[in-house]
DNA sequence: TTAAAAAGATAGTAATACTATTATAATATA
DNA sequence: TATATTATAATAGTATTACTATCTTTTTAA
């Protein structure tokens, strides 16, 4: 048996659902390979076209451009990570077991099954550690919001802090913290790879122990009574 | 009396000084303008020319490129916050005072005299909300790391892990506090701005003292000895 | 089997991100 | 004050990017 996973997004976020078609998925698939490797100010719709043996013409028809081809994947990951908390959580009680899985999804949703067969987990986690900021740091970070583009964030921020309002209801920033230990987990997960003095945690060979550690050490110290 | 102050920088970050000439510093006082008016995608070097009647080859001979650039401004308000706590702090014992300080800076340095006349603090602490990612989230980043790119931001929060330090030697995380704080900081006022689900503060007309009480609150309790 | 939809092929445009060259203006030094 | 040096402006040009348009061929669905 085998669990088909359908990721609903936001439909302004795509002219034609990519996830239906063969080549949609080609392009899913290898807009995270080539955003991986190039990084996304050098990938563009020609490479991307020419890697699948298709056209930009082609490309155009499922994304308006590349900007909200990012946001789509980025989406995609929000959703996909809160898919799997809500999964990893059910039939867990307590609050402070289901912020460790929150925590753990967190940094290695990636290594969790199941898969999407055309999305390779780990590099979108990356690109999302790399360039998922890009994806609402523009100037038309309202207009986009108007539409829902980043509606899959919020929820995901809404999930984990109705878990840090269960461990502590008193608690003044729960979404504060939510936002912060997703941005905690990737920012210092780059910063381990790329500027190591910025942190006090190290990532060997995609080894983000440590960072789970420090995630549950500042969300415990946070979030304790005394 | 005016205070004459020169920030100084990595020489990789430009061809030619440009706070040494009228032109160079009309290049940053007018970038700074335009990023923040455009946003750093829609930002070029053709528009800033035309802003400052001069032309796109003449920027060319100050900065290589408008990445290049941004890292400069980026890195100018590094030197700017650090500069500012060190003036702001001597004479202050109290780790518990100085960080609160360093707080303050973080989410109002824009507002702090003296100022460089060239240089508006307000829309360059904008920059670093909306784009201070950008300077460093790039396939480049270890290229441009190795050529001390992002040493401010280094010793940045290296002052304020020292201060985290003081106030508890055994905190297991002082350089992950010192540049959350900064990073938080810069977030939840663009959240608070664009995003407002994502947080639990308001900020209205640039009172940010709500983002000042939220990190005020997460550093005492993360600091705390209970 | 046939029509509709999807994809491919090709061409073209405006803007971007530069580089190169030459002319002119400002400044520094002898 | 003349002259050399340097800085800036003016102009032109190129490769790439980010698209749009149109037409043909292939695939799929009724």
């Amino acid at each position: 048996m085998s669990v088909e996973i359908k990721i609903a997004l936001n439909e302004g976020l795509y002219l034609k659902e990519p996830q239906d078609s063969k080549l949609g998925r080609k392009i899913i698939q290898y807009s995270i390979i080539l955003i991986d490797e190039f990084g996304f100010e050098a990938f563009t719709f020609k490479k991307l076209a020419e890697k699948i043996n298709s056209t930009e013409a082609s490309i155009y028809r499922y994304f308006e451009n590349k900007h909200i081809l990012l946001i789509f994947l980025v989406n995609w990951y929000w959703e996909w990570v809160n898919y799997l908390i809500k999964i990893n959580t059910t039939n867990v009680d307590d609050p402070h077991k289901k912020l460790k899985i929150i925590i753990h999804s967190f940094v290695s949703a990636s290594q969790e099954n199941p898969t999407v067969d055309y999305v390779n987990e780990s590099k979108l986690h990356n690109i999302v550690i790399a360039e998922g900021g890009k994806a609402y740091h523009t100037k038309d970070v309202d207009n986009e919001n108007s539409k829902g583009f980043f509606t899959s964030y919020k929820e995901l921020a809404n999930t984990v802090s109705q878990v840090i309002i269960e461990i502590r209801s008193d608690f003044k920033y729960p979404y504060a913290l939510a936002t912060n230990l997703f941005e905690m987990s990737n920012n210092h997960i780059y910063f381990a790879r790329h500027l190591p003095r910025l942190t006090d945690i190290t990532v060997v060979k995609d080894d983000v122990k440590e960072v789970e550690n420090m995630l549950n050490y500042f969300a415990d110290k946070l979030l304790s009574s005394h």
